[in-house]
DNA sequence: GACTATACAACACTTGTGTTGCGTTACGCA
DNA sequence: TGCGTAACGCAACACAAGTGTTGTATAGTC
């Protein structure tokens, strides 16, 4: 069974996981236009050949590498709305400033718009970001800490839309002290019921 | 006098004109990455050897093309701070669904965090816009269709913050009805005293 | 009618592609 | 521990596409 003998040889996951690296810190120092199999395979120390045996093309091996920056993040339940919202959103703050990811995750909303298979693959990330928000939202309003006539999906475009605007119109670091306030102001907004410590 | 035969020579200004439309549609298309010469000399219709004696090398171009894209916007002053707040967003609305300049624009935002040129020319872009949206909560607030309270700067952000997440993340067209509910809300928000009729 | 911007074709050069063959290394299994 | 197997590195290959330059003929402008 060759498909055993793959997963179990070391060889294999480690080649893979080098190459998507080097693809994802590629695409984030060039963009997608720039980067090619031969400086991949410069910048992981992998052989071109090997690369070819992976992958077989360039957007086969990009679409993996893009597949792992956006691949969806755990669920939380700190047992409050703001701890959930902070969590989330803190995550996705570390996620947009550090180089290697924001620059990539950028270069894919612009790629989005002229590839139907990115379109699609940032839909999906969108959607399991804003399922987590709702589902914390939803969370908040079961325990009273928000009151029932909030709308699960304008809350949380509220509430992500400054946070990409910071990293992508703006192109400043998304910390967490921005955050905390960002996620305090619309909680208050909402007209949070909760308390703000802890 | 070579500057002044240059300006006059229509087809100076005809060459330079074309080929900068072809150079904004192909990096919309393409992204800049696979933007080239060869493709933007076959695009224009105008020969690669004249495009070289006119920028000498693609980045200057492509450079040329990016300023064309983002040259600001002409002030407004219909009266009212509602009026001049549509005005100002469904231009920008109107600006990132435009497929040409939407595409390169969101291209421009993902390559400003590789080149510190592009970074500068959208944070002068940024800036542009913001100091007429500034402009036009000041005249409100002079006219007292606003409270003195009210931050420009914060508002400003909160304003275009939707309109570009709309446009980049959710890759959704901005059209106009969108851009007045949009204005209409954020108006209340910050205690809009005026009528929203006119 | 003189001037000059442009179109066209040819050029050598560079970079990346996708494939191939072969030697080397590391893995899994008995 | 040793052996067969498979992944890997390396070098070479023909090929494609873009670069930047040059010379010449054409066409538009003043």
């Amino acid at each position: 069974m060759p498909t055993d003998q793959e997963l179990q040889d070391p060889r294999l996951a480690r080649t893979r996981s080098v190459v998507i690296a080097a693809a994802i810190e590629l695409v984030g120092e060039c963009g997608f236009g720039r980067a090619t199999i031969e400086a991949i395979a410069e910048k992981s120390g992998v052989a071109r050949s090997t690369i070819y045996r992976h992958w077989g093309s360039l957007p086969e091996l990009l679409h993996d590498a893009m597949i792992e920056t956006v691949r969806s993040q755990t669920s939380v339940d700190t047992g409050t709305i703001r701890g959930d919202l902070l969590a989330i959103y803190k995550e996705l703050g570390r996620f947009m400033s550090t180089p290697s990811f924001g620059h990539i995750a950028v270069s894919m909303f612009a790629e989005a718009r002229r590839d139907e298979k990115v379109a699609t693959l940032m839909a999906r990330f969108s959607e399991g970001r804003r399922r987590r928000v709702v589902a914390a939202i939803e969370a908040g309003k079961a325990r009273g800490e928000l009151p029932d006539s909030v709308d699960e999906m304008t809350m949380a475009n509220d509430l992500a839309a400054p946070i990409f605007f910071r990293a992508i119109v703006l192109i400043e670091t998304v910390d967490d002290e921005f955050i905390e306030m960002h996620v305090d102001r619309w909680l208050d907004h909402y007209g949070y019921l909760g308390s703000k410590i802890g």
